[in-house]
DNA sequence: GCTATTAATGTAAACGCTTCCATTTTGAAA
DNA sequence: TTTCAAAATGGAAGCGTTTACATTAATAGC
């Protein structure tokens, strides 16, 4: 029933050996002798066992994904630019999340020590430097996803979160004069949304815009803390004349919010976001946003991953790369932005 | 520099049977040994390989998911069901999306007869009948998602895509008593969208509405496609009062292009959407739609997939199980919903 | 026609486990 | 003590490959 090399070896009347090298085009084989070999394995639907062939080459053809959470556009993209890249390469994708709840650096060791991959992608927005570490000490590679700039000798791969925050804060300074900006935070102790808030700091220091504390309120990346956000943001008695949105899940907290309240965005105030999530072309007025290149970002990595696995230099050497985000001008920033109605196509 | 059993063994003074028994709680080894076994393990971070012992035991602790897209909160959905139940039953999860491009069926014997994965679960909208030959063939046992009920003697999950069509077309009909409502179906070929249509036709039948031909446009589940089948619709001599589009992004579409001709919703046109997608809360007016539980489903096959893996008589049986869908009103049917504005939350 | 290469093939040892079967220990019953 | 069954352990055969090494066949150079 379950066909193998021995069956092939004898139908052919070789020895494994040679089928294997048949169809692994290794090694020597007359022409004549690897076509019949090769006709069998097809005829006879055979393909060498994975495990087998894995326990003998150390390989396991398959990397593996851990995301934070699996339950998101962002996340969902990252996993479709990683699947397009391995499926080109003739790879398997094994995913899993962190699941919050168990110690994430026990889902890695686990991860990795097994050979079950010949190599990992790992996004953890938290405890980085005890996962950092965890790496340098591995014996397969690892691609990181949105690290701090502060850990050093690993590989990673980033949205550059700063200048985004920076390139879009400048936006409402230069273009619109703004100077009561709030911002509503990204979760605490998450590296992104801190590196949003740099952003933040530095370009309204940059045009010499005081920094107001009240105008700065925490939020968590979901809508529902954009919701609440604005309302704290909206009841201080100097009301910001913008608000930048960390992400724009908040900013569709905010719509909902000043729609509730009858507050009209930009007119009364200015919202922006970050990520350029599908839903902010559809938010009327359109989301002014980043768009961060989160495709891009999946299968950057996993091809670097890929050269990785094949050559030991890279794999010793630490390398970081920061994808550029972009301006998406929507009309919620002020901008009279004629298409933005219906460019979602 | 790598532990393996043989490494245990000689520390532990015994023969890798002992620690192989040890370790898997089979046989019967002295409470000591195993102890004194478990703590050397422990201490050297030895785990099994996993593809020496999948090739031992015929065994490989994963799963196998193919979906056709890997692009949708759909799909993030049913991963994220997987994935749950998966890391509860310590098994793995191996994801693909079939690569519209390449054939599909090729994919899965690919996956299958690899000996990769245990079993899978499946997600084909389109060739179900090719596919289905394979998998009665398949030493493996596969869930299907989503499949014809014409199909017989395989495994299958599906959401109850008629009776969910039924009921919302019914709810257009009863409670606002329409008459002249329009349909933008999904994409052809696709079963689902095949079986919302039977449900509208069956709803209308049932009230002795006579189905109208030209009320009816393709769609494809895209929001494009509903923004121009919302036109298609709208150039008719007689009007729609109501439109069902077969999904949820569709009506994103429909809304999309409602305002840029300054319709209204639902006073100049009624709305009724498909999937309750994350959007659909968010839109204005809400949109009244099917709620379908996709996160069970996925949870639901793969709980069933394990069970046909670790029992012979389950993996022979054929089982079908349809879940229900559920009305989420909103205010684009015409009800008035109060607190449909921030029931985001 | 004979040797020196090179090409083609085979043998068998890994790879790291599980498990059947055989052997040794143990402890209780006789 | 002796006897036996049960418990504990070890030996070794898989599981299905790849690959280093050995061997044989083929081809070229002389």
């Amino acid at each position: 029933m379950k066909i193998n090399i021995n069956e092939i070896a004898k139908k052919a009347g070789v020895s494994i050996a040679t089928v294997s090298r048949a169809l692994n085009s290794s090694g020597s084989v007359k022409p004549e002798t690897r076509r019949r070999i090769q006709e069998l394995a097809r005829e006879y639907h055979y393909r060498p066992h994975p495990f087998a062939r894995g326990l003998s080459k150390r390989k396991t053809d398959t990397i593996g994904v851990i995301l934070p959470e699996l339950n998101d556009e962002f996340f969902m993209d990252i996993i479709h630019g990683v699947d397009e890249e391995a499926y080109r390469a003739n790879k398997y994708v094994m995913i899993s999340s962190s699941h919050s709840r168990r110690d994430i650096i026990e889902t890695l060791v686990e991860f990795m020590g097994s050979g079950r991959v010949d190599g990992m992608i790992l996004m953890v927005p938290q405890l980085q430097n005890e996962v950092a570490e965890l790496i340098r000490n591995s014996k397969r590679p690892v691609v990181l996803m949105n690290i701090s700039r502060n850990i050093e000798n690993v590989v990673s791969f980033n949205i550059d979160n700063y200048q985004g925050a920076f390139t879009i804060v400048e936006h409402l300074i230069q273009k619109h004069g703004y100077k009561n900006i709030g911002m509503i935070l990204g979760p605490e102790g998450n590296w992104d949304a801190a590196e949003r808030y740099r952003g933040f700091r530095d370009a309204l220091a940059q045009y010499s815009i005081p920094l107001k504390e009240n105008l700065i309120v925490q939020g968590s990346f979901t809508a529902q803390s954009g919701y609440y956000g604005f309302g704290r943001l909206m009841s201080q008695k100097e009301k910001p004349e913008a608000i930048f949105a960390a992400n724009d899940m908040m900013a569709v907290g905010i719509y909902q919010a000043a729609r509730e309240v009858n507050l009209s965005i930009p007119h009364d105030v200015a919202v922006v976001g970050f990520d350029d999530i599908y839903l902010s072309k559809l938010l009327t007025p359109r989301l002014t946003t980043m768009h961060v290149p989160i495709f891009e970002l999946g299968s950057k990595a996993i091809r670097y991953l890929f050269k990785m696995i094949e050559d030991p230099e890279t794999f010793k050497k630490p390398y970081r790369e920061d994808l550029t985000t972009g301006l998406m001008i929507g009309r919620s920033c002020g901008c009279d932005n004629n298409n933005s109605q219906h460019n979602f196509f």
